[in-house]
DNA sequence: CCTTAATCCGACTTGCCGAGTCGGACATCG
DNA sequence: CGATGTCCGACTCGGCAAGTCGGATTAAGG
């Protein structure tokens, strides 16, 4: 298992699209769904909550869509699970929150934490660019994840 | 999310506990549950599951127990959580198994499966005696995982 | 040798979260 | 100003994990 959502899958494809699109046109939800064979409403939905945390942007009208907030290279697949499925999260309870029913008596779960870190690491190193093409040309800069500049403005909401 | 199951919580649990007990002895899975406040019955499917996958050995009757199978400084996390949730897959579709209903269209499983791989390195690099101290003498043998040495007989039963 | 007690073992039932769907609000184009 | 096509939030349904129960097996004790 350790699988990621079906909508997170959603999430990347269409990101992926939109990596390889032009950088001020706008491509509507219908217009990806049909050309994955994806459901229409179900990845409408995804790309609400991708708004939402600040990594697409939204037109709406007639010719509306929608289109990348950032650059290809600098957003990672990282920033999508996250955006989607929550902060990744291997156990139950953080090493901070003690909600875990059995926190004291747990003696794993720092060292899964440690684990859990280099997993994030292993996510945040392939930007969306890189998804885009397999083989990326020398000198591209290195992706740095969202959550690490400090670039989105401590998103208030919760993303669920 | 990417939250490993439950089940697999309680099986790592159970086998830092049994890789802190001494060697020789047998440890019953109740004795077990009331340390950890873990629904004994639950626990004793899961410890059952890990038996049939080669890392635990059951010893029936009065005195009985579970023991582990083999040296603690080579079972890894991985062995732990590939037995319980099923081999490890980021994607619902593997590059060689077409099960998936958009196959020819989908660009990103190739380089997902590429961060999977990153994912079990990241779980394969940690043993069991790693959990159970999380400062390690030095010289301590490097874990190599069980799937990689194919120690385990080919287990011919699918564990789900 | 038989009884007893404790364990392991497989199949069943239930609750919950994700997958998918529907109607409303908005902005743009003719 | 009307119509069209888009985005947006709330609702319903199914599948799978979490948890539970009785039966089979084994070893110790009298």
């Amino acid at each position: 298992m350790l699988r990621l959502s079906k909508k997170a899958d959603y999430a990347l494809i269409a990101m992926r699209h939109l990596a390889g699109a032009a950088a001020d046109s706008s491509v509507s939800a219908r217009e990806i769904a049909e050309s994955y064979g994806i459901p229409a409403e179900l990845l409408a939905k995804v790309l609400q909550r991708l708004v939402r945390s600040r990594l697409l942007v939204s037109v709406q009208g007639t010719r509306g869509g929608y289109r990348l907030a950032g650059d290809a290279r600098l957003l990672t697949v990282a920033d999508v699970i996250q955006a989607i499925d929550g902060p990744v999260a291997v156990t139950a309870c953080s090493p901070d929150d003690h909600g875990c029913e059995q926190y004291d008596r747990c003696e794993i779960r720092d060292p899964l934490w440690k684990i859990k870190s280099r997993i994030v690491d292993a996510l945040a190193t392939v930007s969306l660019a890189e998804l885009a093409e397999p083989a990326p040309a020398p000198g591209t800069p290195v992706a740095v994840p969202m959550y690490v500049r400090g670039a989105a403005p401590a998103p208030p909401q919760v993303v669920e």
